[in-house]
DNA sequence: CTGTTAGCGCATTCAT
DNA sequence: ATGAATGCGCTAACAG
């Protein structure tokens, strides 16, 4: 490996003077500064790193903590992460948790003893408190990401939960539907919480109460066990209508009624939170609240870079970002009959 | 920041005698060993990975370089190397080249000053040829995946392009299109050339020869200017199927068949190479040879790490993965009446 | 079983 | 305008 004695030894100089002219730093003469770069050339030298990072005490490195890559939604929003973070000169650091606390803890034992810069986190719930706790203790910024956890007082980027899913409601309300099922993520996710909130309050509205019945809380990230979904149908009254809180929910969802034989929407409408990225494009079906994917790391990424990079007041800062619904063909209306 | 030194003085020990009982090597007294573990747990001791890697010069970390984070292909790809890392410790650097030579050449001298382990290389066409270079002149072990690279001698995960491209354009004889279109990438991309030497095999095949008015080439990656399927569709004999050489070129096409009123298929047929991912699964519409992208990411990994690991031999491997032909509904029979 | 010395590649501090 | 000494946090090599 060259190093800057190699150069210096080559150019005359002393590593010094090397690292001066790598870094443009105190008074070079134009003589020796052309001289050092072209012995650089010459040896195809390139800078360490990890020793500059050693004495500096930054890296540059940025990690991105999300639950899950394959995820449209997380994809998006890695990509502008990403976007943001090249544009500033970091490099990023990937890791997925899969909504499991243990791996969560593994990757941010591993961002610790790595000494990023700043993480932007995706938590996989209200026990990702802990590990942001961790974080804290080891005085690394970062930013939350799409879900809140209480107890921890940090920049965050949401979404509007809440008034996503009265949009997603009331649009079934609309369309005649008063059996509405919430297919949930698990409560000790702040997004399934308010999913439900905003789900209870359009019931309210409409002069409705929730029927605990209609409502089952999975894991966000996956339909293995449909058998929730049988219960729902074998009900006396059973829903016209379900609400999947997120994107993957709904896919197990529709999965599954088709495995059973029902139509969608014929024979159940389906909503749920989320957009499927580019690959939704090329036959849009599901009726959704698209959440700005993009933006959650775009917008999460300069934030914390601000922070890094001492740009940000002391006081945390709250992004809330609103969804859009778009209306589709998972929906329609229960008066009309199956065509 | 807390340091060895740190943890060797309150627990009255040598730094020396620290970094053995962190690193389990040599002799130590279980009971030094408990002293000196119970130290760094007061201390929430982590050791500093950097410090560490610029004595063992080994990072532990790994680039995944690829073009596109957001197409479902490369996000399942990214998804296996990230587990097959994961598992053998290593950490995932990540970055997109849009296709674009001068971003990957970014981030390649990125790679290098960070002194990754090796690099997973998706490269954007021939012409990465002076950046996989690049990486081979400092001795940076590299697999490349999806794409090969005249020039390049180095182990390599691909598709079977020539016959994934075979069966579309088969599946398209049997429903009986005979005017057959190629929506290709750009020919300095190996898939592409494989993937046009293919279809015209397939028509040699079937004793018909290539029309170049029927071929076109793109990027890989959009499809902005769509006056080139125009021209297609304003031939006097104008195709009655189109051939996408990926998903996203095909989502290209169908959008713009369809801001032209055209019908798919009923009015025209298309297939394309790569599925759409988990996204793709709630309403699967397009006739695709799927490739297993999982497994492009995850063997591609293991062949890096068993290289850096020194378990391989010195020869090249490579490794060619078969697509699977799934028909669906965006390709039908060209005598039937559009329903 | 444990400690001392030296050095990984670079940049900060102080000289000259 | 340039150089020498020192240290970032850690471990290999050698000593005891």
């Amino acid at each position: 490996m060259i190093t800057i004695y190699d150069i210096a030894e080559k150019a005359g100089v002393s590593a010094m003077t090397v690292s001066r002219v790598i870094n443009n730093t105190g008074r070079i003469s134009e003589e020796t500064r052309k001289r050092v770069r072209k012995v650089m050339e010459e040896l195809h030298y390139i800078p360490n790193a990890l020793a500059r990072s050693l004495v500096s005490q930054k890296t540059n490195l940025l990690s991105l903590l999300i639950t899950d890559i394959t995820n449209p939604f997380y994809t998006t929003l890695a990509r502008g992460a990403e976007d943001a973070a090249k544009k500033a000169g970091y490099r990023l650091l990937f890791a997925n948790s899969d909504e499991d606390y243990v791996k969560e803890k593994d990757y941010v034992d591993m961002i610790l003893s790595t000494r990023v810069d700043g993480v932007l986190f995706a938590p996989a719930g209200d026990r990702s408190l802990e590990n942001l706790q961790q974080l804290q203790k080891h005085q690394i910024p970062f930013v939350v990401l799409d879900r809140e956890i209480p107890g921890i007082d940090a920049d965050v980027v949401l979404g509007d939960s809440k008034e996503g899913a009265r949009n997603l409601v009331e649009h079934l309300f609309a369309l005649g539907h008063q059996r509405i099922a919430l297919v949930n993520g698990s409560l000790d996710v702040s997004t399934a919480r308010l999913r439900y909130t905003g789900y209870s309050e359009a019931l309210r509205l409409n002069s409705l109460t929730v029927d605990d019945s209609l409502v089952i809380h999975l894991g966000f990230r996956d339909f293995h066990d449909d058998s929730a979904l049988d219960e729902l149908l074998a009900l006396e009254d059973p829903p016209t209508a379900i609400f999947a809180a997120n994107n993957m929910l709904a896919l197990g969802v529709i999965q599954s009624l088709r495995k059973r034989g029902l139509q969608v929407p014929g024979d159940i409408s389906v909503v749920c939170f989320d957009d499927f990225g580019p690959a939704g494009a090329i036959n849009p079906f599901l009726t959704v609240a698209a959440q700005p994917a993009y933006q959650f790391g775009q917008l999460g990424m300069q934030l914390l870079i601000d922070r890094i990079e001492g740009n940000a007041s002391n006081e945390s800062r709250r992004i809330m970002l609103p969804s859009e619904l778009i209306i589709r063909s998972s929906t329609q209306s229960i008066s009309t009959p199956v065509s």
